[in-house]
RNA sequence: GCCGGGAUGGCGGAACGGUAGACGCAGUAGACUCAAAAUCUACCGGGGAGACCCGUGCGGGUUCGAAUCCCGCUCCCGGCACCA
């Protein structure tokens, strides 16, 4: 491969570092030679599959994109050069709201757009753009998620979790544009407005598709032997939210003995003596039936304002507590009590079972409801230390633990969940299960995955309708069933399948009679949560994962990507990995090890980069002035790469500077001289300490301080040149380190030095360099000298003096001599090869 | 309101509980230049002539020693589904 490697442009002498000429030039003969093109058979070394999140292909690359990849691949290429084979794939999430946008738009103002043509022209030209990023993606392996040989696979995965029950169909709220008469996403809605008409926007109940989630919900919660950032799955733990606690009956009244059940959850069971009331979330099924004719306007009322309410509004807003009475009333089961059933939005139908029983006491928000209108607060847990016996005397709820009062047979009975702290919960369970009245429960948070989406670019769902057999799923040989690209964009948004009768009209794959499409096609969040099987033979016609490839290359060693997927991309991503085995596709529990979460890149004045504040910097521009390798290494040094931080368009002229200081460092010449053992260890240990730190980093994600390092060792480096040191043989093993080590950082500038240092083969065959421990030996060591704490002296000593030796030169120094005159001397810390303290008093 | 994260010079940021401010930007002075740019050299938290004193959002605490650990706040960023 080296003939094919073109010739340096001068092979010595002081010509300029010009990172337009070299970089084309080497991303040229890389690509020639197929220098990153991944062999998934070759198991002589250890496998590493390095994946980072698929963009969306927006039209341009943005800077965002390049700080996420370009760390990423500098992480990839040091995994290389460490002996690993890494796969380090890329393509395009490209289903999506913004391309439908586009062509909607375009249909109003009387033009003519196919999301089809604009993300395929966006995709050949972003994936130009990645190609100037010098990173080491395989090309050769790629997908993007519109294009049929992906989604037929989607269609197939989902006809697979019908089957096992783990896809269906139930009525969930969508939110509804009266004007448009159409679905809008929450993104569409402003201020409870569409975007569009400017329609109040309603809450309307459909049959949607959803994923049975929550089937694996304690599956989900753990996370051992997964390499994550501690955040990142204290999230999804919130997120899931389980609670143990007990669900219990209580009974409407009327309609002689029972009435309608109701069923509670409750995490505090402990309180239920505490019960003063009920709340209904106002979707609850129930609210209609108990409602009494003369509150039936009133809650009619509340019910409809609460459904004009998006979500987001009803808890957006620190507002207070608002409700309305049913006039109706439930009998408390464990004591008797004639408690109001009331109606409030602070109440979730989708969380637990959509009503509550309300303890005032004993609950923060039960506490201001009551207080708003006027309820009754009965204490049934006494404060350790109080005597407290009286609702009307409580100025806040009392939630933590301890002694039961007014609880009947429980009086007395200690609160609390710790072992020797109590068992009142666990004792009420018990009490409630042997009279019926209730049982233990655990509940999520955590809700099925609506999957459905009222949208044209995305995957059909290939489901049908049959007058005959009902909901029929599409027969495997038909998929895929193909999104037909000759529609007509509507000006209201509304999903052009539902008026293309080519489509509407098919056959049941059941009985062979009419059927009618589902014209619904699927969340993009599909696309995402299985796309890392299919980069493994993305053209495989006869499955959708390679079983025997991913055996090898699945999970994911390292997965990186923002932190702003910390939660739904990723949770889907589990869920499904953990479906796919289920369903025998697959044999492993997770989809990720190791997981590392970028920050946000921002604009130069701290804010989000968009193109309204004016703020975006283009990376295009910066490469044509700076090379691409300065925009890289810039943003790997802003700072550390999980927080994101400003882009500032002095700080990468500074990155510039040491670029080129690396350049002349290693293309201009020097007169040799006598070199003196003093200066080659000195080299030695610059050189080895250098790689010693930038390996840890790497290992850490730390690309700033490893970029530190380098410009640490730059310094000395071109301080030590003009010594004598060039013809030393320490001088040629520093800078083959030091090449090495800026491989992954700068692999242009890299690769161009290693040549015209005489090197045949490509840097980044190489292997990543070892320290030698020798090298970082030192004779005497600097030490600090404190007295009471503050520094008061510095003392240098042999490196392998012992305490006594060290402690004798400290209390020599002239200045700390001086300090121990104030007192005497009470004790003596040594902490080997650092500091001396010296306490007096 | 809840969950997660953060606060260190003029700026971006360094710092296994052990010399606060590595590395860089900006700045100041000098060298080179007719001059400028580029490059190179030195200085560069505040106060003080100095010994020293002060200093990591605020208030306490633990420790020989705290940016770092603990308790209580303030403000900022991100996320959210008032989670019973």
């Amino acid at each position: 491969m080296s003939d094919r490697a073109p010739e340096p442009a001068t092979r010595a002498g002081a010509d300029a570092y010009r990172p337009q000429e070299i970089e084309p030039r080497w991303q040229a003969a890389w690509d020639a030679e197929g220098l990153y093109r991944v062999d998934l058979e070759d198991a002589s070394r250890p496998k590493h599959y390095f994946l980072t999140m698929f963009p969306y292909p927006s039209g341009n690359l943005h800077v965002g994109h390049w700080y996420a990849e370009t760390p990423a691949d500098a992480a990839a290429r040091y995994l290389r050069m460490k002996g690993a084979n890494v796969f380090f794939p890329m393509g395009f999430d490209a289903f999506g709201l913004p391309a439908e946008n586009a062509a909607i738009k375009a249909a109003r103002e009387g033009g003519d757009v196919h999301p089809a043509s604009l993300t395929r022209e966006r995709i050949a030209f972003m994936t130009s753009q990645f190609k100037r990023m010098g990173a080491m993606f395989d090309w050769s392996r790629t997908l993007a998620t519109c294009e049929p040989d992906y989604y037929r696979w989607n269609q197939w995965l989902f006809v697979r979790m019908f089957e096992r029950g783990l896809a269906y169909r139930k009525e969930s709220y969508v939110n509804w544009d009266p004007v448009d008469q159409t679905v809008l996403a929450n993104e569409q809605v402003v201020d409870g407005r569409g975007e569009r008409s400017g329609a109040l926007v309603e809450r309307r109940l459909m049959p949607q598709w959803h994923f049975k989630i929550t089937d694996y919900a304690e599956e989900l919660l753990d996370f051992s032997g997964l390499d994550w950032p501690e955040r990142v799955k204290t999230m999804q733990t919130n997120w899931i939210g389980r609670s143990q606690g007990a669900e219990v009956t209580f009974r409407a009244e009327g309609d002689g003995d029972g009435g309608e059940a109701i069923e509670v959850f409750t995490t505090r069971p402990d309180t239920l003596w505490g019960a003063t009331f009920m709340v209904l979330a106002p979707e609850h099924p129930l609210v209609e039936r108990l409602t009494t004719p003369d509150q039936r306007d009133e809650v009619q009322r509340y019910v409809e304002q609460a459904g004009r309410m998006s979500e987001i509004d009803r808890q957006s807003e620190t507002r207070e507590k608002s409700g309305v009475f049913t006039g109706a009333y439930a009998v408390n089961p464990v004591n008797g009590a004639r408690v109001p059933i009331w109606i409030a939005d602070y109440v979730l139908v989708t969380y637990g079972s959509g009503a509550i029983m309300a303890v005032p006491a004993h609950d923060e928000r039960d506490f201001a409801f009551a207080r708003r209108f006027g309820l009754e607060v009965v204490p049934v847990v006494q404060p350790p230390g109080s005597d407290l016996t009286d609702g009307s005397e409580m100025d806040e709820a009392y939630t933590g633990d301890g002694v039961m009062i007014n609880s009947g047979p429980f009086d007395g009975t200690p609160t609390g969940k710790g072992e020797g702290a109590g068992d009142g919960i666990a004792r009420v369970i018990a009490w409630l299960e042997e009279r019926n009245l209730g049982r233990r429960k655990v509940t999520y948070r955590l809700r099925d995955w609506l999957i459905s989406r009222q949208r044209y670019w995305g995957t059909p769902i290939p489901m049908l309708f049959c007058d005959a057999c009902g909901v029929v799923p599409e027969r495997e040989e038909n998929l895929p069933v193909l999104l037909p690209e000759d529609v007509a964009f509507m000006p209201t948004g509304e999903s052009p399948l539902k008026h293309h009768e080519r489509f509407l009209n098919a056959s049941c794959p059941s009985c062979g009679g009419p059927a009618r499409r589902e014209t619904d096609t699927m969340d993009t969040f599909m696309d995402s949560s299985w796309y890392w099987f299919r980069y493994l033979d993305p053209g495989k016609d006869d499955g959708a994962v390679d079983r025997r490839l991913a055996a090898r290359w699945t999970p994911v060693d390292t997965y990186t990507g923002g932190i702003e997927h910390a939660i739904l991309h990723l949770l889907y991503s589990r869920f499904f990995t953990k479906a796919m085995r289920d369903m025998g596709l697959i044999d492993e529990d997770e989809p990720f090890v190791r997981l590392r979460n970028q920050g946000m890149i921002l604009g130069e004045d701290g804010e989000k980069m968009s193109k309204r504040r004016g703020n975006v910097v283009d990376p295009d521009e910066l490469v044509a002035r700076y090379g691409a390798d300065a925009v890289r290494a810039y943003l790997m040094f802003i700072g550390p790469w999980d927080q994101g931080g400003p882009w500032n368009s002095q700080g990468i002229e500074g990155v510039v500077r040491f670029l080129n200081r690396v350049w002349t460092l290693h293309t201009e010449d020097a007169e040799p001289g006598d070199a003196g053992e003093q200066r080659v260890a000195e080299l030695r240990r610059a050189a080895h300490t250098c790689v010693a730190e930038v390996s840890e980093d790497f290992e850490a994600f730390r690309f700033n301080t490893a970029i530190a390092e380098l410009m640490t060792l730059q310094n000395a480096m071109s301080k030590l040149k003009n010594a004598g040191l060039v013809a030393h043989p320490s001088w040629s093993e520093a800078t083959s380190l030091m090449i090495r080590l800026l491989a992954p950082i700068a692999p242009h500038l890299a690769e161009e030095l290693w040549h015209r240092a005489g090197n045949a083969r490509s840097v980044h065959l190489e292997s990543w360099p070892e320290v030698d421990a020798s090298a970082l030996v030192e004779t005497t060591i600097d030490m600090v000298v404190q007295v009471n704490g503050k520094v008061r002296g510095r003392v240098t000593v042999p490196a392998d003096a012992d305490e006594t030796t060290v402690l004798e030169a400290a209390k020599a120094d002239p200045n700390v001599v001086r300090w121990l005159e104030n007192g005497t001397l009470r004790r003596e810390i040594v902490v080997p090869g650092k500091l001396v303290n010296l306490v007096i008093g």
